[in-house]
RNA sequence: GGCUCAUUAGCUCAAUCGGUAGAGCAGUUGACUCUUAAUCAAUUGGUUGUAGGUUCGAGUCCUACAUGGGUCACCA
């Protein structure tokens, strides 16, 4: 039967034929291509399954080496002939052909293993069957006896290997050399734009990158240990939301057919996990994708993984204690201790992290003192006076966020609890208590960036209905940061709400300060990229 | 969204003043029984992101677009 195979660039069609099966394909192959999907068809031929349905595996690579230490310190082991078989399964990494022995890398899951194959153990046919059709990247199980080789390394002596999987795309492959005691990179798959567009080809080349998914899950599970023993119950809810809110930021629309109905993607969860201290789970959390329709940039992708949790009969104070603590806990499970390096810098998350009040802060770093500003266009003045400019109309709030972001968080290296923050920042925590246009409120900043944000939670039905009215008029004029009356929630709150401490958290940006990261991209397994032509 | 830099072989990168597009790795062919992503010999591979323009001649200059990086804006 005649397959045909079509050459990306002349449009050659490459005719095959084909003993078992009917091979075609509309995509476009280039030449190293071409020529595997050529080595898969002699597979074929010779009867060979390149894609078999079962692999064997007696041990992984770690468990092989394990066992091998283990026997090695008997009486009378030959590292040479140890006796120890095993069948093991991975990639391929490396090919040295040298006559009748080949050396040859594998990889799995757990660590690579050199093999050794030898024209006696095999036949010289089998060796040059795979020297030819065998490319770096193909999935094979080998089995033989593990020794150790003349030049000290752990290898697999195989005496039978087969195909598993055959890869028809050469793996982006780098390659380092030693030259004159230098370390020379001739090839390292580095592209960012094509290392996240194909994040398969960039995990199987860059250990790195693996790792710095593992060490995520590590994070994730150490924040799920840590709240679990305190007594939080970690619970889900609605992503697809009637109605969004609990944050400042556009969301995604979407609709549901059957139902006539728009629905939004949650930009937090907040005020669904506050509904549920009014139903007396008294601790909660919940660890979960938010959207947000906004800009992307090196600490905001479009949707992004968060955690909150909502604490009954706390204040922000404990809250703030909690937070240092779990952190903390996070660091020493991940890195085994609270210090760690970010890019060049070392933090360390030990408690007690510092604590600074928003309005020394921002008087010591730029001189103004908001107190002294009550309003818009006093603060506003005293930002001019300093050859600031704003834009007209500016709420407090927003100048003050302006101040902060200007001039304090680019010095909050070291983890920092800033506190207090104004009310028109704030509408859904409480004022403190002598002081209306205050509130119970602070963000964490570790390395100039904003890692966390809580406070002690609003549980006034009639405060946070006029909260949410004043929030209307001061955007209501821009329609797209437009936010809509929760009605449900306010009925809620009106069952009555426990006073209670709330936190949020970007996950991400966790991930980034432990992995040593500079961009969330880093940590996302695939991060959002525009569509390619 | 603004500004700015980039896009060349499968991967990583060169290409002087606008004058024949190159290298390493990988690939292909051959040699080699302890190599370290070996070594030796030979060799293939390109519509220089896309579409226009200027020019005798464009990877190089101009315009637009696409994608990415950096940066600013936005993000209570």
């Amino acid at each position: 039967m005649l397959g045909h195979f079509t050459h990306h660039k002349t449009g050659k069609i490459l005719p095959t034929i084909f003993c078992l099966m009917t091979l075609q394909s509309t995509r476009q192959f280039n030449e190293i291509e071409l020529n595997r999907i050529a080595k898969l068809q002699r597979f074929l031929e010779r009867g060979e399954e390149p894609y078999p349905t079962r692999a064997e595996r007696t041990h992984t690579i770690s468990q092989a080496r394990a066992g091998f230490d283990s026997l090695s310190r008997q009486e009378g082991f030959d590292p040479g002939n140890s006796g120890l078989t095993a069948t093991l399964c991975g990639r391929l990494r490396s090919k040295r052909a040298m006559g009748k022995l080949h050396f040859s890398h594998i990889e799995d899951g757990s660590g690579q293993i050199q093999l050794m194959l030898y024209g006696n153990d095999l036949g010289s046919d089998f060796l040059k069957l795979f020297e030819k059709d065998y490319d770096l990247g193909d999935f094979v199980q080998a089995s033989g006896m593990l020794i150790i080789s003349k030049t000290g390394e752990f290898s697999l002596r195989v005496h039978s290997l087969r195909l598993l999987a055959k890869g028809i795309s050469p793996l982006p492959a780098a390659k380092e050399v030693e030259e004159n005691g230098e370390k020379k990179v001739y090839s390292a798959f580095a592209n960012r734009e094509a290392r996240f567009r194909e994040r398969y080809a960039d995990l199987a080349v860059n250990p790195n990158v693996r790792q710095i998914f593992r060490t995520r899950s590590k994070i994730v599970n150490a924040i799920r240990s840590f709240l679990d023993s305190q007594d939080f119950l970690e619970v889900e809810t609605p992503i697809l939301q009637p109605l969004y809110g609990g944050a400042a930021a556009r969301p995604f629309v979407t609709h549901h057919n059957q139902l006539h109905q728009d629905l939004y993607l949650r930009i937090s969860f907040e005020l669904y996990l506050k509904r549920l201290l009014v139903g007396n789970l008294e601790r909660v959390y919940e660890i979960g994708r938010d959207f947000r329709n906004e800009g992307v940039s090196w600490k905001h992708n479009p949707e992004f993984t968060q955690l909150e949790f909502y604490w009954a009969y706390a204040d922000y104070l404990q809250v703030m204690a909690l937070t240092e603590q779990m952190i903390a806990h996070v660091a020493m499970q991940v890195h085994g201790s609270t210090k760690v390096a970010y890019q060049g810098q070392e933090i360390d998350f030990a408690p007690p992290w510092r604590r600074w009040n928003l309005r020394d802060a921002v008087l010591e770093e730029s001189g103004i003192d908001i107190d002294q500003h009550e309003t818009a266009e006093s603060l506003a003045a005293a930002m001019h006076a300093k050859g600031l400019h704003t834009e007209a109309g500016a709420a407090r709030g927003k100048l003050i966020d302006r101040l902060l972001s200007d001039f304090v968080e680019p010095k909050l290296i070291q983890p920092t609890f800033l506190y207090n923050y104004p009310r028109d920042l704030s509408p859904l925590a409480k004022a403190l208590p002598g002081h209306p246009n205050t509130t119970e409120r602070f963000e964490g900043y570790v390395a100039g960036m904003e890692l966390c944000n809580a406070f002690t939670e609003l549980n006034d039905p009639l405060d946070q209905e006029q909260r949410f009215l004043e929030l209307a008029e001061m955007y209501g004029k821009d329609d797209e940061e437009k936010h809509p009356l929760d009605e449900d929630y306010l009925k809620a709150m009106s069952y009555g709400m426990p006073p209670n401490g709330g936190f949020g958290m970007g996950i991400d940006r966790l991930v980034m300060l432990m992995t040593d990261q500079s961009t969330i991209r880093e940590v996302l397994l695939f991060p959002h990229l525009r569509q390619n032509e």
